[in-house]
DNA sequence: CTGAAAGCGCTTACAG
DNA sequence: CTGAAAGCGCTTACAG
């Protein structure tokens, strides 16, 4: 152990004396800022091994003028989507050199708003909003400047950098794995206004269509929340409204779906064989329900690396036109139990 | 707007030049050390406001010697009782001015052991680490002397600071109340050996011998691990082999209470009228099942709570006496469709 | 109570 | 490529 006249966690100093080089040069060697020849980097390497150096963020965001941190905003750990989410931001946000603060709306709209503000206990250097509450009104209005990127099914304006999903795509792909199975009656729950339909909403009609499948207009339900209990009271509802049952139904989020086949199951509906439900977002849980759950969802993992990937060009580079910093996930339909394949 | 000389987020000692007084009173002021009058305080915090001062936690935290940052060790965000802990963690490190990492080990034993010795990609001032894995003989092993709080329902040496539940109590609890809703043949999924019954068993086994409930051993099982599908095919198991159902079922965890209502559905077996089931740890999922599950858990937002008191203890004061620093949460039980209340 | 100043451990022009 | 030094924005003895 090489002797340092000094007490704590090793310094960069320190791995330069025993290096025998400058700082300048570690700190080169750590950032690969400039270059540094081999034998030389060799032997910074190896000096912060033999003195298990670990650099000091404070110090360096401090003289970099950052704050190494990013706040991810979701509504709440308590739902599985937006847990699996973090997770998966946090992942991705270690490997970019990035601390991610966590941050959890309880769905409240005040506090949403706060924190599109760049409003938390410290400064942050990025944003990352998953909400379903959030839209291009509040997005207009907002008056901070920290460099934000938005996820999630919502639209937005052009101009508002975002990752994901083709929505109007799932919806089709939801219901052409449907009629594959056999479906004829395709319900929808949690569809949006048919006078002005959201994409997911528009690619299940358009694959209507496109099977020459009717639309019934009184088996698209809107619901207010995507909540299981709002899933489970409109299925309830088209239950006992509708004079002939749905063969498939179409839920908006795996949550929803949940709620659906609590009701379906409440009726002694069989699922698949009566009725064949799919969902969307590939919540942890989708495989563990009973029966297990058919969902259409991006690689989570992707959309958290694409989030990333856009929200570190818009803090290094801020005048970036934006334009360039919108991404899609690619979907992949995740076959389970609940609806049939197939024959 | 006061102008100032210097481009950038306000500073502290552009509070101190608008209120007037030292950067000292300002730390003085925000930092609640020394007593400041009144009315400098008002006037500070008038400045603070005016100006939009947020601190630097870098800067602060260099000056401190922290890191400002402690990392929360769990095995992964998609499993919902973690991510829910991770929630209540996070919230109650924010109130205390901690920023947290969440570091996910995916189970893997070796990650989980890097973990257990601080070694991030950055420096933490604190741990905590819940993990089914983690057991005293690998705490015993530990090198580090990163103040770590352990979170969970292991047993631990006495030395460990820990925040716990009684599980002991939790174990008769569950049998209480399925005894309270007629079950007389009570099995146990996931229960520890008979040999080294861990508290949780150790309690139902007590419960059971105090209401006169003969001990069934082929009602007793063991799984390899704490997931759905080892529940599932535990109860599939006790089903086929077993010459008489039993009308009750404990499982030792939410997640293998779903993995044994699967099985039980699957059987047609009625959940709760033929067999009641009951878990633990109240995860998010547990009331949107189908029947939703009673179960057992404390409020996890006290466990969150108590485990930040003991770090922010230990951090503080590294030489406290460990005896001290464990915590129980009261246990509460929430009944819902899968047991029968006392008629 | 207040002020001037050193120091935390980095990064980064700047001069070699 | 290297070195000496200023500066990032705080905290905290220290002298008043």
């Amino acid at each position: 152990m090489t002797d340092r006249p000094h007490t704590g966690p090793p310094r960069m100093a320190d791995v330069a004396t025993v290096a025998g080089v400058s700082m300048k040069t570690v700190s080169n060697v750590i950032n690969g800022v400039d270059k540094v020849s081999a034998p030389t980097r060799q032997r910074v390497l190896s000096a912060i091994d033999e003195i298990g150096y670990l650099p000091n963020l404070s110090a360096r965001n401090l003289a970099r003028g950052r704050a190494g941190v990013i706040a991810l905003v979701v509504p709440g750990l308590e739902l599985p989507y937006f847990a699996s989410l973090a997770g998966k931001v946090v992942e991705a946000a270690e490997r970019r050199g990035w601390l991610v603060l966590i941050h959890q709306t309880g769905g409240d709209a005040a506090t949403e708003r706060a924190a599109l503000e760049g409003n938390f206990a410290q400064r942050i250097d990025g944003l990352i909003v998953s909400s379903q509450t959030t839209g291009p009104e509040e997005l207009a209005a907002r008056a901070s400047t920290v460099p934000l990127v938005m996820l999630g099914n919502r639209a937005f304006d052009p101009g508002t950098p975002h990752v994901d999903i083709d929505n109007h795509g799932a919806g089709k792909m939801a219901v052409q794995h449907l009629v594959a199975g056999g479906c004829r009656r395709i319900a929808m729950i949690g569809a949006s206004s048919l006078l002005a339909p959201a994409p997911r909403t528009q690619g299940f009609l358009e694959a209507l269509q496109e099977h020459g499948l009717p639309l019934r207009p009184d088996l698209l339900r809107q619901i207010p929340e995507n909540t299981g209990d709002a899933g489970e009271s409109a299925t309830e509802d088209l239950l006992e409204c509708v004079d002939e049952l749905p063969d498939g139904i179409v839920a908006i989020t795996d949550w929803v779906a949940q709620g659906v086949m609590r009701a379906l199951l409440r009726h002694e509906v069989r699922i698949p064989q009566d009725v064949a439900v799919i969902g969307f977002d590939d919540i942890p849980y989708a495989r563990t329900y009973y029966p297990s759950l058919t969902s259409i969802a991006p690689d989570r993992r992707q959309v958290a690396a694409r989030a990333l990937d856009v929200l570190d060009r818009l803090i290094s580079h801020p005048s970036d036109r934006v334009e360039d910093v919108e991404a899609r996930a690619p979907l992949r339909l995740l076959v389970r139990e609940s609806t049939r394949t197939p024959s």
